[in-house]
DNA sequence: GTCAGGCTGACTCTATGTTGTCAATCTGCT
DNA sequence: AGCAGATTGACAACATAGAGTCAGCCTGAC
């Protein structure tokens, strides 16, 4: 059995992502707390502010890998607490494009100063280059996860 | 500004870890669902099957870094499916130990047929140092945000 | 033995996310 | 221009997961 070891190895793998993906939404949710957010609007704003020009709520879905009724159902809130506004969009009648008013640039500010010192603790005394490998390596397995 | 890079590097693990958090959600539910399972129960029925004594549910909680209510739920219908049964614990009173019934048993049987040849396709062609060092990466990753 | 603190089961509320469906719109090909 | 297929918005049903609460049981220190 010259695979035994390495499927033990990627179920454990399998586990490990399952426990830190609950608790990156656990500190997510810690760190949006103290300005007003939630670990999910904290993932969808971290999105719309990546891009300048505004992007459609399938597009936000796509770049997070959900499905575009569950962002919806973010922004829609997000618009009611005035963190983001609908644009017209120029290229797409009835898609309209998601923007952040003033005040998501300055939630999105206050969640960065927080966010970063978090970042940077998490990873002090982790080298870059295992960073690197294991970055790419999800990035494989999500590549050959999404083909088929 | 030397951490910036490490930061941008850190924050496209944690939108990886999401990504293929999800796409593992979906596999399990699209290999379980061919034995009339769902991803979640996946998850807690694989915890299950590790332990020969049995365990309970807030020890399965404990392991898979959940809440117990949800655990509980889980066990629960699974119970009423005829997985699994509840034995009384030796050991506690009120708290009582999960195992698997024959069917349950027959159930994670079917369910590793379909389980082992997903696990070893998709880490076909990944060296399994390369595996290691990632999971290595995760569990210091996750010690690190358990501890406080 | 006793008792404070921790663990567990049961219940409720809320948030998140997927799937399915339908109509309206858009895109690309002819 | 016109049409087939893809995309999008809107809505609904369902599964999953966390947080809070309360009462009962358990454990360990004394």
């Amino acid at each position: 059995m010259a695979h035994s070891p390495k499927r033990k190895l990627f179920l454990d793998l399998v586990r490990a992502i399952f426990r830190i993906n609950g608790l990156l939404l656990a500190d997510g949710d810690r760190m949006a707390e103290g300005v007003g957010l939630t670990s999910a609007r904290w993932k969808v704003i971290g999105i719309i502010a990546l891009s300048n020009a505004g992007v459609t709520v399938p597009g936000i879905a796509r770049a997070l890998g959900q499905s575009r009724q569950a962002v919806q159902r973010i922004t829609d809130v997000m618009q009611i607490d005035g963190l983001v506004s609908y644009a017209t969009n120029p290229r797409h009648k009835r898609s309209v494009l998601v923007q952040l008013t003033d005040q998501g640039q300055q939630v999105y500010h206050a969640l960065r100063t927080v966010q970063d010192p978090w970042a940077i603790g998490l990873t002090d005394d982790v080298p870059v280059d295992e960073l690197e490998s294991a970055l790419r390596l999800l990035q494989r397995l999500i590549f050959r996860m999404e083909k088929p």
